[in-house]
DNA sequence: TTTGAAATAAATGCTAG
DNA sequence: CTAGCATTTATTTCAAA
């Protein structure tokens, strides 16, 4: 599955214009949205607009398009974020760790974080039983963990992103 | 923009067999892949294909279909993690608060959670000086945030969800 | 880069099993 | 719930500006 960033980003922080934008914007709110509707939202052809798009997805501007699943309804109602510290820093270690969490059942998102944290792992479980197993069997069974700390997750909200006008 | 559970889920669970889990797997990697290509994939006729896909959205199981995008190439190559702690825990603050932190510029997520944080803040932004400015002009603004705490990331990575074979 | 119009491809509606 | 076929709609291609 795709990644977000940061993480290798274009070294040219490419030239977009308002249709661009625009583009953008439109495809994050409903990424099927046709290249009909597209073209007639932001006032071109639909030709040029199928050009644009695809110069977008080329260059890495639109990463990728996915559909978002209501994680409750396949059985996975609990969310939580597991705080994971490492004891040992070194590089392979680090980098052998974040390599098994991003692998974990019902591992959503892995963030590779600086600060009293090494890794934010955001996980959903069909219950807190899970949750429990989950920690022991693939986060805190690694020796190089020395501590995680565990919290539920109420509500997850999509904030208003970067592309604000 | 669409939300992540937990919020509000289905109260029926939903049956879904192994055809939806095959439609689902397939357009969370490729939101975009065509009716004809699922069905391929899935192995059912195409008009099948197609009422099955509504059917998960009409359902909800399938909330949205987003385009995602390299923030780094939109001028956002920082990303970081404010984790905020309230001195008030009245509903109404927390969901005022809440509404606020959503609609900070740049705010890519906003986790309510339980525990030693109130909201875990994931933002985007173009350099250190403007995450400062976002801190004190939108987070530590509100009387009712007592505590802030920033985790610059290093890097976010998706998980493998909970659609695992 | 942009465009319109033709050619190809895909989605939808309808019918029936 | 599934499938086949006809209709409608969308995407791609391309020559031209």
């Amino acid at each position: 599955m795709a990644s977000q960033q940061p993480k290798k980003t274009q070294p040219t922080p490419a030239t977009l214009d308002g249709t661009d934008l625009t583009i953008l914007a439109a495809l994050v709110e409903d990424g099927r949205m046709t290249n009909a509707a597209l073209a007639a939202r932001v006032g071109v052809a639909e030709s040029t607009c199928a050009y644009r798009v695809r110069a977008l997805r080329e260059s890495g501007v639109i990463t990728s398009i996915n559909a978002r699943l209501d994680l409750g309804a396949l059985g996975h109602p609990i969310h939580a974020i597991i705080r994971v510290r490492l004891g040992s820093h070194s590089r392979e270690h680090v980098g052998t760790l974040y390599d098994r969490l991003v692998d974990v059942p019902g591992a959503l998102t892995v963030l590779h974080v600086g600060g009293i944290d090494d890794f934010l792992l955001h996980v959903a479980v069909a219950s807190p039983e899970e949750l429990r197993d989950l920690i022991l069997e693939h986060v805190t069974v690694h020796p190089m963990v020395r501590q995680t700390e565990t919290q539920l997750v109420f509500e997850v909200r999509d904030g208003r992103g970067v592309l604000d006008r």
